[in-house]
DNA sequence: TAACTGTTATATACTTAATATAACAGTTAG
DNA sequence: CTAACTGTTATATTAAGTATATAACAGTTA
């Protein structure tokens, strides 16, 4: 598991840590019952702080993506991910809304967006773990 | 122009304002040349600090949304927003990956995902401002 | 026993968000 | 001319979020 921050961005920290567990696992690089470094060894493998690290895995947590044992360590969730319910789909709407109205302004097309995403879709499918 | 604020959500009461005023573009219900009430009366309009709402401006017209005559006040970009250039869609793309991540851990196929994309584009397409 | 786990607590520094006042400079209407 | 309005700037305060640093606790495990 490679992570790579940017100290730049104002995307906070803790929210890029979440990101590139969860996109480990779409890739299939990370699998149910993958074990995760912990909380102490993840900090210090990337040179940020315990409580950050702990802040990202407590959300993943919160989120079903990840189980942590009191002594056993950190592992990707082995049931799988919680499929997602209508709840997850209504916020999926809302938070994808402004990202399209802005789209629309600016004179981009259904069909270039879709585009787009189904790039994106390719990155995640092609590549099954082999990478 | 209708602003509805929602207090409790962590989205951040400007960001709000500039989502709302954007979609207000895309739905064509704000046009090119159309005023936009001043900072002061926006603000006592919907309840908020005049800076809130000048914050929201300010990005607004940095974005080239709108434009700010220093005496003649606030109106929707006369040409038109700027279509969008290499940049904004590497932008769009970063921004777009989480959550087509977080979907593709779901278990929401590339059919559904596009199918809710497809929903909000007919919701700025089919209402051409006649609403 | 020593080294490791997640967890909790406290404290600090910094940044952002939002508010409150106040003032300035340039229109514009009465 | 005055009064009311514009955007803009400045200063200050409160609150919340981000990230860090130490320290300790309780339960494995080698």
């Amino acid at each position: 598991m490679i992570v790579q921050l940017d100290l730049e961005t104002d995307e906070p920290i803790y929210v890029q840590l979440k990101h590139q567990i969860i996109e480990g696992i779409a890739k299939k690089q990370l699998r149910p019952g993958d074990p995760l470094p912990s909380v102490r060894s993840m900090a210090s493998d990337i040179g940020i702080n315990l409580h950050t690290v702990n802040k990202a895995y407590q959300q993943l947590k919160q989120e079903g993506y990840i189980l942590i044992h009191r002594q056993k360590g950190v592992v990707i969730q082995p049931d799988g991910v919680p499929e997602a319910d209508e709840a997850y789909k209504d916020d999926l709407f809302k938070k994808l809304r402004p990202f399209i109205a802005d789209a629309v302004c600016r004179q981009i097309d259904e069909d270039e967006f879709i585009k787009c995403c189904s790039n994106i879709f390719a990155e995640f499918n092609q590549e099954e773990g082999e990478l």
